[in-house]
DNA sequence: CTTCCGATTTAGTCATGGCTAAGTTATATC
DNA sequence: GATATAACTTAGCCATGACTAAATCGGAAG
């Protein structure tokens, strides 16, 4: 009857694969050593596992050079971001996870659901778009709506902007949290330090002062608000 | 503080525990050929895992005799246990799964949900008692409170009985699903055919016949009601 | 052009957990 | 008691996917 499908993708390969899409929105090329490092994994692993990727098509591999999604590689990550964020939506919207503990959870599920599980989480959830940290949900034939991608380190001082979503792993979302900086909350810049210091915004009642790398990671939408002068 | 994890206990491990659980309640004996035939794998393969599972201390195993959960072996089973068959009643209760479709899907997700998620969807559920099968739901401290096991096939003619649970995989699941024998439902024993011949059971207004080997799947809560002559 | 160093790949190892082929044991039967 | 046979184990193989150590590439500095 319901024969074992051809187990060619195991879930190894497809947390290349996500990794892999992921650097490349934030590379201009994805090397051995930025996949080790995002993985964990020492680099000769990830050499092996890229040209496994490439005997299937589903990398372009240039040796020295770094890798590419070819369209197949990139419809498999893609599914697998999908059940992702679904997965961290329904933990929180259905079983009250709260903000931070989604991730772990979600990147042991996203490999073993099956698409009848991802319908009707989709189906429960009412069919969304974005995820709890803001990101975009790939749709079921691989498409996927760009985000804005401003982050709070490039605000400028005075500006407001409100939190889109958090990149970064359990521990940053963790501690980011903590400091009351959610997605859909309202942050004010009200100073930046110099010589890449800190950045000190004010969330509510609250000032916090970030570093530079943290808020890298936070991306914001701007609101362009009255400042100063009469804004029209 | 939650302990960090002993990653002994892969999810090879977990199927075999929960394997040998249930065949300890089956036979007096648990043989390796047993274990190889419920998993679908060589012979060899089983002898080679009853070794590893006795250096961990989670089977007594004597060579040519057979197995035997130690408490620890038998922990970990009921872990596995009240994992799959939450999941099953979740799947049906909260996602809409139908009774058939269950099984797959929480053998694949037993293994690598945490104990966070065990405990959100068993209060989503209310805390259940027996999953939808009729089995009962192991506790978290592990204990099984132990169910009703009269077998269909143990029936007299003209008795009748209301479903408790089925055993077996997926496939008699469907097959006795097609029939209408599902949990819940009340069938009636008209004929026994001689020669461990099929039984023929009425389920609402149809009659259908039964070989002994599925009658023996279906386990059943005999009701007493008024006894009726033969034939109709 | 050379030299150096970090990034990368090659080579070889290990654990997991399947497999087949071939021996061994237990046991039922003559 | 001898032996056939089914059950079981041993031996050895394979794929996955991680690892370390050692060679190699390639770009920046001298």
């Amino acid at each position: 009857m319901t024969k074992s499908e051809d187990r060619t993708i195991t879930p190894a390969i497809e947390d290349y694969l996500k990794t892999i899409y992921v650097l490349q929105q934030e590379l201009v090329a994805v090397t051995t050593t930025a996949i080790a490092e995002r993985l964990n994994f020492a680099a000769p692993s990830v050499t092996n596992m890229l040209k496994k990727l490439a005997d299937l098509h589903l990398v372009h591999y240039t040796p020295y050079q770094g890798v590419e999604l070819t369209p197949a590689g990139e419809k498999v990550a893609l599914e697998v971001i999908r059940h992702h964020r679904l997965l961290e939506l329904y933990l929180i919207e259905a079983l009250g996870y709260s903000w931070d503990q989604v991730h772990d959870e979600a990147d042991r599920l996203e490999h073993v659901i099956s698409e009848q599980f991802e319908e009707r989480i989709d189906i429960a959830l009412g069919r969304p778009t974005l995820d709890p940290h803001g990101d975009p949900i790939p749709t079921k034939d691989g498409n996927l709506p760009a985000a804005d991608e401003t982050r709070l380190v490039d605000l400028e001082v005075g500006q407001s902007a409100v939190i889109v979503r958090v990149a970064g792993g359990a521990d940053v979302l963790r501690y980011v949290a903590s400091l009351g900086l959610l997605p859909q909350i309202t942050v004010h810049v009200l100073d930046r330090a110099p010589f890449n210091g800190p950045l000190t915004v004010r969330v509510g009642e609250e000032r916090h002062a970030l570093g530079r790398e943290l808020a890298e990671y936070i991306f914001v939408a701007p609101v362009m608000e009255r400042v100063k002068t009469k804004g029209d």
